[in-house]
DNA sequence: AGCGCTAGAGGCTTTCTGCC
DNA sequence: GGCAGAAAGCCTCTAGCGCT
């Protein structure tokens, strides 16, 4: 690896050293030596034709600033070098800018945090939709070496362990990490003053914003600031330095990252403890936290140990934390009668809903479904699932028929509706609960064509037998249709 | 970042089938 | 032959993904 730690220290500024300085510019003809496939040459002409530079004056300062890795054979065979890049993506409309916005400035606040870094030494790039966050390379004295790439989708993986860039929703069942990994790839990035977007129509700017607009901006904002080239960036984009303290951290990262006594590892197998804990129930983490006071100390021993086991704890990490439960009650029992209880709680596997004789008298919240996130009982509707009595129909087909739907359905109508009710079982909906489903799912269900689900949905939304929004195939947004049965089953209509 | 390709969404058109 | 319903295939379009 090209890890050497006296070499550090002769970089200050890659401008200083010629052989650096040829890297960090325009190393391009070794480059397309060793390129994986055939690539085309990031000549001049290249850039020329994909961002329209040629006769433009304004245009000077073009960095190749993220030349990373190169692959050949899948092994990582010439160092890569390039400007610290993370990517939140805003996916669609899906995430408000608000919530882009947030993580991002999560993530400038992990960076400032870690990395030591100041304002004014993270740019962030935006084209009007998501950003991204650039750290420049001179600002923590990055050298050239192999995988790069890997080490900084470290970082990434650590901020993510770290801090939450998760958004979820629940309608849509969901989740999704916004801080984007896969740009930690073999490619490269410039680094440009602005360029033009060939996606639009008219000129729009990929623009570095300060700090304080990315701060405070709105996205029609940012939008706006978008539509004009800032030359004022074009200097401020051509001298950053070195940071020492950035530099002292960074390095401590590659230290960690190389020596593998990652940080990240650590980070991980906290978050991974907090997961496990917070699947405890509430009134027996209380119980956990607050130690035991009178009562019977045997049974509550017992049920905390099998509440540990539950959650994923091994027997030793079990018997530790029980132990150590055992030292803050008021009367402490025996450590030999904790050993046993724990080891009885491992003999097999319990069992102990809320509504069990073991737990009800612990549970401070009284069992009550609605209020306990956490509640664990036979019926499962604080999952927010209904359980469906199999036993009793949820649609009533004779009824369909006995109100004289028969005569006014047709064939596939009548399949179609029938696969809608048979889809509303399956995922657990209620009868006339909102469900998103495709024509064709629709039509394998139905077994019919999927042009006819079309059509059918059409005419039983026209007949008020279901509520009916299409889905959107080729428009902005791709989406199935939402579907939903009218309940009670009204009563056909005369037709003329 | 841009470029190029693909999957997959619903709609549209044509073809097939059965009935009168 | 005329008609209607259904099936199959084609069309149009964009987000997403891999590559550069």
């Amino acid at each position: 690896m090209g890890y050497d730690r006296e070499w550090l220290n002769l970089w200050d500024d890659p401008k200083d050293d010629p052989a650096l300085y040829d890297f960090y510019h325009v190393r391009y003809e070794n480059w397309d030596k060793v390129w994986r496939k055939e690539r085309k040459p990031i000549k001049d002409e290249a850039l020329t034709k994909w961002y329209g530079f040629e006769g433009n004056d304004k245009i000077k300062h073009i960095y190749r600033s993220a030349q990373r890795s190169a692959v050949m054979n899948g092994q990582v065979v010439e160092e890569g070098y390039g400007d610290l890049y993370f990517d939140i993506d805003k996916h669609r409309d899906w995430v408000t800018w608000d919530t882009v916005q947030g993580k991002g400035l999560l993530l400038v606040d992990w960076l400032k945090e870690r990395l030591y870094l100041e304002d004014h030494e993270i740019v962030p790039i935006s084209s009007g939709g998501g950003f991204r966050l650039m750290v420049p390379a001179e600002v923590m004295g990055i050298r050239p070496m192999v995988g790069l790439n890997n080490f900084y989708r470290y970082i990434a993986d650590l901020a993510t362990a770290e801090r939450d860039f998760t958004v979820s929703n629940d309608y849509k069942g969901w989740e999704i990490n916004l801080l984007d990994k896969r740009i930690y790839g073999d490619g490269w990035v410039l680094r440009l003053e602005y360029t033009r977007n060939n996606n639009y129509n008219d000129r729009r700017f990929i623009n570095p914003l300060t700090m304080e607009e990315f701060r405070n901006s709105s996205i029609n904002e940012i939008k706006k600031l978008c539509r004009e080239p800032r030359l004022e960036f074009v200097n401020k984009l051509s001298h950053f330095t070195r940071s020492s303290q950035a530099f002292m951290a960074y390095d401590q990262l590659l230290y960690d990252y190389l020596s593998d006594q990652g940080q990240l590892r650590k980070a991980k197998e906290k978050q991974a403890e907090l997961v496990k804990e917070s699947k405890i129930r509430v009134c027996l983490h209380k119980v956990y936290n607050e130690g035991e006071k009178v009562g019977a100390r045997n049974n509550t021993n017992f049920v905390l140990a099998v509440e540990l086991r539950r959650v994923g704890m091994t027997y030793d990490d079990v018997l530790k934390r029980l132990l150590e439960w055992n030292s803050r009650c008021e009367e402490p029992q025996d450590e030999n009668a904790v050993k046993n209880t724990v080891r009885s709680a491992f003999k097999k596997v319990y069992y102990l809903t809320c509504t069990s004789d073991w737990v009800e008298p612990l549970c401070t919240c009284k069992s009550s479904m609605e209020s306990c996130p956490t509640y664990w009982g036979k019926k499962t509707k604080a999952m927010g699932i209904e359980l469906v009595n199999e036993n009793k129909p949820y649609y009533n087909s004779i009824m369909l028929f006995q109100l004289g739907w028969g005569k006014v359905l047709s064939g596939s109508e009548i399949k179609v509706y029938f696969a809608i009710a048979e889809w509303e079982r399956k995922r657990g909906r209620k009868p006339g609960e909102l469900f998103v489903v495709n024509h064709r799912q629709l039509a394998e269900e139905a077994g019919v064509g999927h042009g006819t689900v079309g059509t059918v949905l059409h005419n039983l939304a026209d007949k008020k037998l279901i509520k009916y929004k299409p889905g959107v195939g080729r428009g902005a947004s791709k989406t199935a249709s939402e579907i939903s049965r009218v309940i009670p089953i009204p009563k056909p209509m005369r037709y003329a």
